[in-house]
DNA sequence: CACGACCCCTGGATGC
DNA sequence: TGCATCCAGGGGTCGT
């Protein structure tokens, strides 16, 4: 089986997509001869996950069905990768340069550290909505429907508003809030609407945090005004038409 | 080239 | 109670 052998010697992260790195030693033998050396890019979609389970601990019966990776660790534990909507997906790379140059190639950089220059400059002038770049990964990597949502309405940007229309002020206002929201949200171990678990299987806690995802028709938690739903982006969107503009 | 529309998939919610 | 239908969304592919 792939990766029968190989040492995971790294593990790296560009927006949404894992890197698993294996290689140096072959852990079968520890004799230091170059086992398999791989790169494996993963992407969880929305449903995917990674668990660690005991050597004799199963896998909750909702989920076993949707198994479709399993991998036996040297100690015993086994990492299974689950994925019952099978968005998410797995791809092996004989490098991780090879990794970077295919599945990462086309990635913008990371939302963590996105810039309002970078921000400004890969989605340039063009009519196109502000969400619809946040959404797109070539632009900026690591944001998704909720979070672009909860960024637009953090730095007081219409979801809807043209990317030409924004100057050097609102690019940078988007930016830190993409950062802030994510960071916030990371502290809070994410959002768990329905799907998404720990790998611990324990829910997340940002989906309290939310201020505009979820709420539509519902009271602006800072105007009181009713948060508007509409579609941009082929995404359900929410936003407070007198907040944001 | 840029960007929007459509589709993949499953389970939970909703409607009858 | 049970069945049919709708909806959620990341991202690949296709069409405009």
């Amino acid at each position: 089986m792939l990766l029968e052998g190989a040492v995971v010697c790294d593990v790296a992260r560009r927006g949404k997509r894992l890197a698993i790195v294996t290689g140096a030693t072959d852990a079968r033998t520890g004799d230091g001869h170059p086992g398999p050396s791989w790169c494996l890019d993963a992407h969880l979609g929305m449903t995917g996950q990674f668990l660690f389970l005991g050597p004799r601990q199963r896998l909750p019966a909702g989920l076993a069905p949707h198994c479709h990776a399993t991998w036996t660790l040297s100690d015993g534990r086994r990492l299974v990768f689950c994925d019952p909507r099978r968005f998410g997906g797995l791809r092996a790379f004989p490098s991780l340069a090879a990794l970077q140059h295919g599945a990462w190639g086309p990635l913008g950089p990371d939302a963590l550290e996105v810039t309002g220059t970078e921000l400004a400059s890969r989605a340039g002038p063009s009519r196109r909505a502000v969400k619809a770049a946040l959404l797109d990964q070539s632009v900026v990597a690591g944001v998704g429907n909720i979070y672009a949502d909860e960024a637009c309405f953090d730095a007081g940007v219409l979801p809807t508003r043209p990317c030409a229309s924004m100057d050097e002020g609102a690019w940078e206002r988007l930016s830190a809030a993409v950062r802030a929201v994510l960071a916030a949200a990371i502290d809070a171990g994410g959002s768990t609407v329905r799907d998404f678990a720990r790998p611990d299987g324990t829910a997340g806690g940002y989906q309290a945090g939310h201020r505009v995802y979820g709420r539509g028709g519902r009271a602006c938690l800072a105007c009181g005004k009713e948060l508007q739903t509409g579609v941009v982006g082929q995404r359900t969107t929410v936003w407070c038409r007198t907040c944001q503009r």
